[in-house]
DNA sequence: AAGAGATACAACCGCGGAGTC
DNA sequence: CGACTCCGCGGTTGTATCTCT
């Protein structure tokens, strides 16, 4: 009772600050309309210098003292997706693929978690290389699954749950209650997943399953020792080791003025850049 | 060669958490 | 302690590219 109220209570203050955050989105439009959509070259050099000078923290400053008019969203977004450097391109390996397997089954869609352990690898990349391998399992899965399939004997052992979860997928896909990559996974609650009876990693599972058979499971220490080596942690980079002293005012604006007298030496050299040749 | 469908990738949106005032 | 602000995450959408027919 008392937790529904207070259930209440926050939910009014959120619904307060939305409103809020909206009026002010409004007033920015007014002033000026952000932009929107594919970052240009030259956005791109601006965002890596601003960067390379106040680090990858204060994206809502970075976003105005660039003059980018972008939001400090879209410009975080575009460093740690794109520019951010030591980021891999290029399909998953297969031992990428094993691993985003082996997490998923672990933490479900906690797809910067399962980034941190894929060094080069950004959350968003995993996330939508998943959304397609897990697109394509689905088909194939309904492909067996067709009447005249004998997929049931194939699964047993460890099917015992899931005709029903099956059935109750199908309908919450339908129903929309559910995006059909939403395999909930394990997270670190098992227990609390499945309170309502339903788990959807199970069903996912069942697909991994195989695959997981097949090819060896990755152990934990590979997880935690060789794959956590160089690179810096993408899903919540920090820059070097984290500017911390850089936040003050004063020196900000003392670097923004040879910053400006500078005037983009384009110094910036990035190896994976979209936009250099090769 | 052209169109359709599938796939991959980039980017946006809304929400919730955490920090700060 | 509450209000405010910013950041990060997960979900979703839009679009460019590839593949198949």
């Amino acid at each position: 009772m008392v937790k529904q109220a207070e259930k209440e209570h926050y939910s009014n203050i959120r619904d307060k600050e939305r409103q809020r955050e909206k009026k002010k989105k409004e007033m920015n439009m007014m002033q000026e309309e952000n932009r929107k959509g594919p970052w240009t070259e030259q956005e791109d050099i601006i965002l890596v210098n601003f960067v390379h000078l106040f680090g990858d923290r204060r994206w809502d400053f970075i976003a105005k003292v660039s003059g980018l008019n972008r939001t400090g969203k879209s410009c975080r977004l575009r460093w740690v997706n794109y520019l951010h450097p030591g980021l891999k391109r290029g399909k998953m390996t297969p031992q990428e693929e094993r691993l985003v397997t082996e997490l998923h089954a672990k933490w479900g869609n906690r797809w910067s978690k399962i980034a941190r352990k894929l060094p080069g690898r950004t959350d968003n990349e995993i996330k939508n290389y998943w959304r397609t391998h897990m697109r394509k399992k689905a088909q194939e899965k309904k492909r067996h699954v067709s009447p005249s399939s004998s997929c049931s004997n194939c699964c047993s052992s460890s099917m015992t749950t899931t005709n029903t979860q099956d059935v109750s997928f199908e309908s919450r896909m339908s129903s929309g209650k559910v995006s059909f990559y939403d395999t909930g996974g394990n997270r670190e609650m098992n227990q609390e997943e499945t309170k309502d009876g339903y788990s959807m990693d199970d069903i996912w599972k069942e697909i991994d399953h195989s695959a997981v058979n097949i090819i060896q499971p990755v152990k934990d220490i590979y997880l935690e020792q060789s794959y956590c080596l160089s690179y810096p942690n993408l899903a919540s980079p920090s820059w070097e080791s984290s500017l911390d002293s850089i936040w003050k005012m004063e020196e900000d604006k003392s670097k923004m003025s040879s910053f400006a007298n500078d005037q983009f030496p384009f110094c910036f050299q990035h190896s994976r850049s979209p936009w250099s040749s090769g």
